[in-house]
Formats: structure tokens, sequence, C-alpha cells
DNA sequence: GCAGAAAATTAACACTGTTTAGTAAAAGAA
DNA sequence: TTCTTTTACTAAACAGTGTTAATTTTCTGC
């Protein structure tokens, strides 16, 4: 092995112990109580030692945002696993809730907080695979359903829509109007209309 | 006029003040760039005059979102004025999404920004004026075109979700995958799908 | 005009992101 | 090995933040 690519190497694993401290950090305190301070801390270098890896703290966000987006897309794939493509529908909308609701602090990074992305630079980063995958299942049930005549995109956005609107609200706790051992019920409730409505 | 009286009025009168150039910070510079000072240099008072009027910056935080709630509700309680039910719920609608696409600020203020809510105090604050005007469209709706067996709730969610999932993806960028103009449309077509759907 | 209350300010504390200048260690060349 | 250059790191500072205690200014009632 080469000196310049140990170093490489070094730089990496540099890089990855950031990032581990800052997520760590981020989803035990909250982005607000992420600071460079505290993330040198945890790896036990000088704040400015963080900035020869970074940037700066929106370049950091951004790396975790990723990690995030991988770890969703991740998540929603097992869907695939499910050979019925009818089945493989719902089994995408309890995966997208299972994960926001276990994962918030990912679904934060990914989908609600806006802190670090500055007004329209190209940081702003929106990972499509996800959607990709819902539009082409969509399709799929509609297809195996026999099914004319719907706006595929428009169903996608619907679902996509509806889920992210429920799993945001409940983040933010915006909901207290119902209780929150409610809410599993009724997004399956509402699955079930919907399917009742389109696919029946 | 009583010197008490008077005293409460001016009271008012600054409260009303720090409060003014608040928002007017947070709409032109965002949340993030609003201090204390800025708001002290606003209003050209000493930053620690804002104390004596306000607890903390949490405090004007949630002033600012009784604000945007207000004004929230006043603008989808115009669905009133539609006499025809029917029509009065894609009224709403459109309200919702006018209001959202028009003071995204304030959208961001009621459902989406979550900085200084502090973790599980009373301060966090959630109007159901708005759902319950919703609800209350849509069980009229059913009762209007003789659609039984279907939960009120559960509908009310459905769209509520789906138009703050919109709504709050669309502010945050969270939708390049298609562009700005084509959003309009898309919403429409959504509506009419699932009017199609639930009540033809 | 003067005592007491109310309102506003000054100055500080402990934080924040970020940069610059400088030091210590490792690598390359002789 | 010795000398030089590059790399890795840090200390210290700058300008900003929320917030508070002590102090000064302004107003009220007599």
């Amino acid at each position: 092995m080469g000196i310049t690519e140990r170093k490489e190497l070094e730089k990496e694993t540099m890089r990855k112990k950031i990032l581990d401290a800052a997520m760590k950090l981020f989803l035990t305190e909250g982005y607000a109580k992420v600071s460079i301070r505290k993330i040198a801390d945890a790896i036990e270098y000088s704040p400015a030692t963080v900035y020869l890896y970074f940037k700066d703290k929106t370049a950091i966000f951004n790396a975790l945002q990723k990690i995030a987006f991988d770890k969703f897309y991740e998540t929603l794939a097992e869907c695939l696993k499910t050979k019925d493509v009818k089945k493989r529908l719902d089994e995408m909308g309890e995966l997208y809730m299972k994960f926001a609701m276990e994962n918030p602090g990912y679904y934060d990074l990914m989908f609600i907080m806006s802190a670090p992305i500055d007004r329209e630079k190209e940081t702003c980063f929106t990972d499509d695979r996800a959607f990709n995958l819902l539009s082409k299942t969509i399709e799929e049930v509609f297809k195996a359903k026999k099914i004319k005549n719907v706006d595929v995109e428009a169903a996608a956005f619907l679902l996509w829509g509806f889920s992210h609107g429920l799993a945001s609200l409940i983040i933010r706790k915006r909901l207290t109007v119902i209780p929150d051992e409610h809410l599993k019920g009724l997004f399956q409730k509402i699955s079930k209309m919907l399917d009742k409505k389109f696919f029946q």
C-alpha cells in the first residue's frame, strides 16, 4: 500500500469519524445542539481540524442527509421482496411510516429541516430513487388490475404527499388533535379507504 | 384614562412593535437570522429591553405562530362564503394551497419549523379551528351527496395530510423532481381524481 | 423639588461558526 | 543521517448569538 493511498484512507476514516459524531449528536440532541466544537470534543480534536475535512457546517449537514437518504431508500426497497404487486404497495406504505416513526431524526434530515439549506444553491439535495420506486410500483398495480385512464404521476403524488403530510405532522407534533396510539390505525383505515376507491 | 390603563396600553403597543419587527425579519431573512439584537435594532431599543416584554426568544416565536394561525384560519374560513357545499370543499383546498404558496413564512411557522419548540413543553401550540372546519365541510358533502359508511375523520386526514404533504415538500423545495409551474395543475388533477373516486 | 417605582441600558457570561497564523510531526531528497 | 518541504493539527482571535445582573435614566405621586 502506497503512502498516498494510506493518506487517502486515513482522510476517509477521519471524515467518517466526524460524521459519526455529528449524526450521534444530531439524533440525540437535535440539529440546533450540534456545534462544531461539540463534534470536535466528541472526536477529541480541535474545532479547526473539522474544517480540514469539511468546508463548513452545511457540508456536514449535507453528508448526513445523504446517509439518511441511503438508509431510507434501502428500507423502502425491501418491499421488492414482496412479489404480489398489490401487497407490495401496501408494504411500501407501511415501510414508509415505519421508517418515519422509527427514525424521526433521519426523516427530519431528509424532508423537514431547512436549517442550513442555503437559498437556491445546488446544495439542496433531493433523492428521487424512492419516488421512482413508488411510481413504478403504482404503475404495476394499475397494470395488474387492468385499470386505465389514471394518471400514475398524480397517484404517486397523492400517496407520497399524504404519507409525508401525516409523517411530518406527527414528527413535528402538530397532531395533538388525536392521540398517538390512534394514528397507526388511522393510517391503515385511510389506506383501506383509498384501496377500496381505487382498486375495487 | 387612568395611568395604569395607559401603561397597559403602552406595554401592549411595545409588544406589538417587537412582534412586528420580529415577523418582518422572520419573513424576509428566515428564522435563523432573527436575533434579539436585530429585533432590538429594528425597534431602536437595547436588546435587554426585549426581555422586559417577552420571557425569551421562544415566547416571541410562539406569539408569531399564533398570528400565523389566526391569518390561516381567517383565509380558510372564506370558503364559508361559497354556499354550494361541494364547491366549498374544492374552494377550501385551493385556499389552503394558495395560503401556503403565498405565505410560505407563515406556513413554515405553523407546521414545519421546530426550532424553539422546547421538548414536550406545553409551549407547542396546535390550532384545531382549521381542522374542525375541514371535518365539518367534509361531513356536509357526504350528507349532501347521501354517501354513507365513510369515516369522516379518516377522509379529513387524507385531505389534510395530502395537502400539507404537498405544501411542505414544495416549501422545503424537496420536489425538484417536477418543475414548479407544473404543480398547480398536478394539485387540481389529484383533486379531480379524488372527487371522481369518492363522490361519483 | 424629592422619594420611590418603573423602564431602559450597560456590560458581562457562555455560547456559536469560522479564519488566520503558527507549531509539531511526518515524508522526501541529499 | 541531515536538511527541506509538505502535511496535520492547534491556539487564539473575530464577530456573532441568547440571556442576565447591576446600574442608570425616566416617570409618578406627593
